[in-house]
DNA sequence: TGGTATTTTGTAATTAAATTACATTTTATT
DNA sequence: AATAAAATGTAATTTAATTACAAAATACCA
């Protein structure tokens, strides 16, 4: 947890100057970090020993060390929520707030993912006979980058973003398949349906979606993304990235899993692919 | 560019003390935080005052300051080189690892992005009458993602991840046509040819590739993505996240050039595909 | 409700830290 | 080898942070 966090979480527990304290400090943490302790103290109208309490109350060793944990804790994930793109950003500040929100999105990721469920999801990839990925829209492409992925290894690998297709394969599946559905709302009606059909053939099906969806209930794993975001006028692109990334850490852990002897395969594949390329001159 | 890495650079050019200084700290950053100017001037064996020069020569207005961007800095990338994934890692391990390296390319991504590339990218975007999207084989879902985005626009979009398709529509092509071709390496050579067809026709090429490959030379516009990546065993994966960013903010700035007219019409969009899902209940 | 105990807050004094001004040393240059 | 320029250090000064203690506010109990 961070700071930030940490504090607006005990601001209520706080005494009534301290808590004064906390709310200047939260209007504006940037700002903060460029002022001495007298400074904050006069602007929260408060005592300069309050601040200092303050600091101590909140786990540092005074007010210069809490100024660090601060810098520090502004510098990783995104300070509050999402900074929101607005109509007159320059592009610069543009790529500044989409790489930070991403950025935010996949420490989120990291924190809250199912260690658990995605081990199990390697082990019935690596144990399946054939492995599906379907989507739809938008997360169709998340879907394709896993099956260009997993196209590398012996196990069949199919991918559809086409309903009636993913219906056929559905229809079809054995206990042996894995077919992994990727929704960023789990609340596609189709897709679930196909889902629910691959269920009722016996297949392991997997979600990467977020929870307590209408999808994740057809799964029996689920790969959570929750990602909050702005779906007003801007696509869901955060959490996009947070999917491409459980599906890289699903290949690598894959791949892990195989041993030596298909990392010499793999090797083999590149230097295949070498020749449809142009050489680097070095 | 973080301090750090801005040190590192520069440390040749300072002087002798200043420079002992700056090794210091380079040998140790965290522990810098937690030393106050006597301390750190006392193990670097200069004079106070050199220490608080050095941090004016770094940029910063002092010793307090400068330990606060160095607390930045610390907090932001990775710290030095990418971790690698190894055969016995842990699951837990797997995430952080790729999730860091991940972050870390984004950070890369952001600072050497060519800002004024991309503001003509979306320039060109903005007037095109049809856009295009390429990409074959891994790369090929970055370009879907980026059609899939456009697609909610009035322009014409296509994508294609077929080399002869991409050549009948690059063939066809007018000035008013502006391709994007996607690419992590730049080197395959299917995909080099159809740009040059594209180039021939009068469109406005665009790569998102890396810099210095054959098919940056194609290119009226590079959006460039030179992440070191080690090729031999896993595949490029954080490149292609830096690609979708990259993406992104393409979409972000298309979407702010339409003003506000069309984020009505966006919101209408979404109105529209609620209706294919599960309502989410409250 | 009034009085006491406890907590909270502020004032003033103290200590610690950082900065500045200036002197000295070192290095480069002719 | 002498001088100018740059670099570094010493000591004084200023600024910031902390501590000790007193006053005010709040809670508690008869």
């Amino acid at each position: 947890m961070t700071l930030l966090e940490q504090l607006q979480l005990e601001l209520a527990g706080l005494s009534k100057s301290e808590r004064k304290v906390g709310e200047m400090i939260l209007a504006s943490p940037e700002a903060t970090l460029h002022k001495s302790i007298a400074m904050l103290a006069k602007e929260a109208d408060v005592s300069e020993p309050t601040v200092n309490r303050f600091c101590r109350t909140m786990g540092a060793k005074g007010y210069p060390d809490f100024k660090l944990q601060l810098a520090q804790s502004i510098a990783r994930g995104t300070p509050y929520v999402n900074r929101h793109v607005e109509q007159n950003d320059s592009t610069q500040g543009l790529v500044e707030k989409i790489i930070e929100s991403t950025m935010a999105s996949l420490n989120i990721t990291r924190a809250s993912l199912d260690i658990a469920a995605m081990e199990k999801t390697i082990e019935a990839l690596t144990r399946s006979h054939r492995i599906s990925f379907f989507g739809l829209g938008a997360s169709a492409s998340v879907a394709h980058d896993a099956h260009n992925k997993f196209l590398r290894f012996a196990t069949p690998v199919q991918f559809s973003d086409d309903v009636l297709m993913q219906k056929m394969a559905a229809i079809n599946a054995t206990k042996n398949d894995v077919m992994v559905f990727v929704s960023h709302t789990g609340r596609t009606k189709a897709l679930c349906e196909v889902a629910a059909i691959a269920r009722q053939s016996g297949a392991t099906v997997i979600g990467i979606t977020s929870t307590e969806s209408p999808l994740a209930e057809e799964c029996s794993l689920v790969l959570a993304t929750h990602v909050p975001e702005d779906t007003d006028v801007y696509m869901p692109m955060a959490s996009r990235i947070a999917q491409l990334v459980l599906v890289d850490v699903l290949v690598t852990g894959f791949t892990l899993k195989q041993g030596p002897e298909l990392q010499e395969k793999l090797r083999l594949i590149k230097a295949t692919l070498r020749d449809s390329r142009y050489e680097k001159r070095t």
